[in-house]
DNA sequence: GCTTGACCTGGAGCGCGCTCCAGGTTCTAC
DNA sequence: GTAGAACCTGGAGCGCGCTCCAGGTCAAGC
């Protein structure tokens, strides 16, 4: 029920794909489909050809679902996944990207804030027709 | 160039898919796109049966495209939509469907900030392994 | 009157990011 | 040793939100 089959000597403790799932909230679908489009790394197997998660897989997978959860799309993902591979060389280029992706978020934000406030106003204009109705209907 | 048939007997100002597509940055294919999937009232027409514009139907293009901006899919714009076309009774639950999107916006909004702060220092971390490199390389 | 460009329609196609499926293997508990 | 759950693979399918296309009609300038 936790570790299974270690993958070297020293024993390091891994993960089943079902625990990963638990504790990222991607599903078995998504993880796989991760690995085949090549965001993460394959991942070792057991003998049986199972999935253990190391964790440094566990960690670049959080970083990953940040990636994603900021908008970055999939094939940037890879790119920045091919280039941690390549080690420590790529270090400017990565750093590039996150750099623009940040740019690119902190604007966002910045827009969605903007547009909140937007919103907020049209809430005040409803709840003002709510109260004294038939006055203006704008929108 | 300007302005076409007046639609009403007050001639009112119309535009032109044209100028609407340059005034709100949205495409031919995708205004038409809107009307068809009942995002927006069907448009008056010149006698050609050409698209014009009112002030009216920008003012809440522009709405719409704050909602899409903000994340709300098309079917529940297309929703408010039908709501707003049944008139003022109606507006308790379009009060409704703006807070609950205002909230769900304030909430994205915390995480990407959260996690815009988690990326900057993923970024100190790669301007420190520039400055000294072979320190470390956890991600 | 003719040309040229803007506009119309219905419907097909597409890119993205998963999600599902079939058919098989492996692991765990009894 | 066996049942049942968990896992594997390749590949098809899908929902969303457009985008493109073919084959026309309409409008403005010469």
């Amino acid at each position: 029920m936790s570790s299974g089959q270690p993958l070297s000597h020293p024993v390091e403790p891994t993960l089943t794909i079902a625990q990963v799932v638990e504790r990222t909230g991607l599903s078995h679908d998504t993880l796989r489909y991760y690995e085949k489009a090549g965001l993460i790394e394959r991942v070792g197997r057991t003998t049986g050809n199972q999935r253990r998660y190391r964790a440094a897989d566990l960690a670049w997978l959080e970083f990953l679902i940040r990636l994603r959860e900021t908008g970055m799309p999939i094939a940037d993902v890879r790119r920045f996944a091919e280039l941690r591979s390549r080690g420590d060389e790529t270090v400017p280029e990565r750093l590039a990207m996150l750099r623009e992706h940040g740019a690119g978020l902190r604007e966002r934000i910045r827009a969605l804030r903007r547009d909140a406030s937007a919103l907020e106003d049209k809430i005040d204009h409803y709840e003002r027709l709510l109260e004294r109705p038939g006055s203006d209907d704008l929108i």
